[in-house]
DNA sequence: GCTTGACTTCGAGTCAACTCGAAGGTGTGC
DNA sequence: GCACACCTTCGAGTTGACTCGAAGTCAAGC
């Protein structure tokens, strides 16, 4: 005797589940077609969410914090086998402890400069030490 | 007696000090017309750029890997005074200090991730844990 | 003076990630 | 059946940060 299919839990269209989750429901269609959040369909068409849905949703914010594209965000979460999210995970690393650094970094400038008396944001010794004299490689910080 | 006007140090064009900094020539050129990073300007409106410039470059870096828009760039690099420069500082800060929080938990996750022989990259317990319990209201990490 | 490789501006295009409005379908309550 | 609030798809628009190509100028070397 086979397992019965299991009814998936849909409580949410997606107006419903935008308002639950703050993805605008514009978003979330979107990232239905582009198969970063895949929606199960009722028989009419429309879309519905369920539970099941949430850790998903979570790991696509995670990796659009780290400063993932679309196409990554994708290949990780659809990798066919351990093995090739183990090494997206391995080339993403140094780079989120690099940003974290240079966020570090960033943090002590924004303190000297809440508290800083100079005319001129590019005039101050303390705030050009930090930032000229990097400790490394210095990795573009900007997201994606 | 006025001290006379310094002579700027302006030994670089546009291609030269994008080579010296990794900046394409098209950005420069943008990055001036936008008052990003402006040059100086030859008598035959080339322009050109000096050592005096690479701190304000920098900066823009810096706050660019902040996840400022161009116009917040621009804001605290201009201010016209220390004040208005700490108010942004102060914003900031919380919200770069939050960022590293989140690479933290996330880099948590890829280090999981790594080494986990779960076929879906969902199912896995500890990282949903780390996923879905997050310390407190979430900011959005998206840079920007 | 000509050639060549740089420079300039200008208008438009590219890219990624959305967002919007039009047109039509669905389902509920009256 | 009608009204209303939702749903759908589709094509196009928006936004921000660039990037490109055309047309013309500048300067150095021959």
């Amino acid at each position: 005797m086979t397992e019965p299919d299991a009814v998936p839990d849909l409580p949410w269209t997606v107006a419903a589940f935008a308002a639950r989750t703050g993805v605008p429901p514009t978003t979330l269609r979107y990232w239905d077609d582009e198969g970063l959040l895949p929606a199960h369909r009722l028989d009419n068409g429309h879309r519905r969410y369920g539970p099941d849905d949430l850790p998903r949703l979570e790991m696509v914010r995670m990796c659009q914090g780290l400063g993932c594209t679309m196409d990554e965000v994708r290949l990780v979460l659809d990798a066919p086998d351990p093995a090739a999210r183990a090494r997206f995970a391995a080339e993403k690393l140094p780079e989120v402890l690099g940003r974290i650094e240079l966020l570090r970094v960033a943090a002590d400038v924004l303190r000297h400069v809440a508290v800083c008396e100079h005319t001129d944001a590019t005039s101050c010794g303390a705030w050009m030490r930090s930032v000229l004299e990097p400790p490394g490689e210095r990795p573009d910080l900007r997201a994606g």
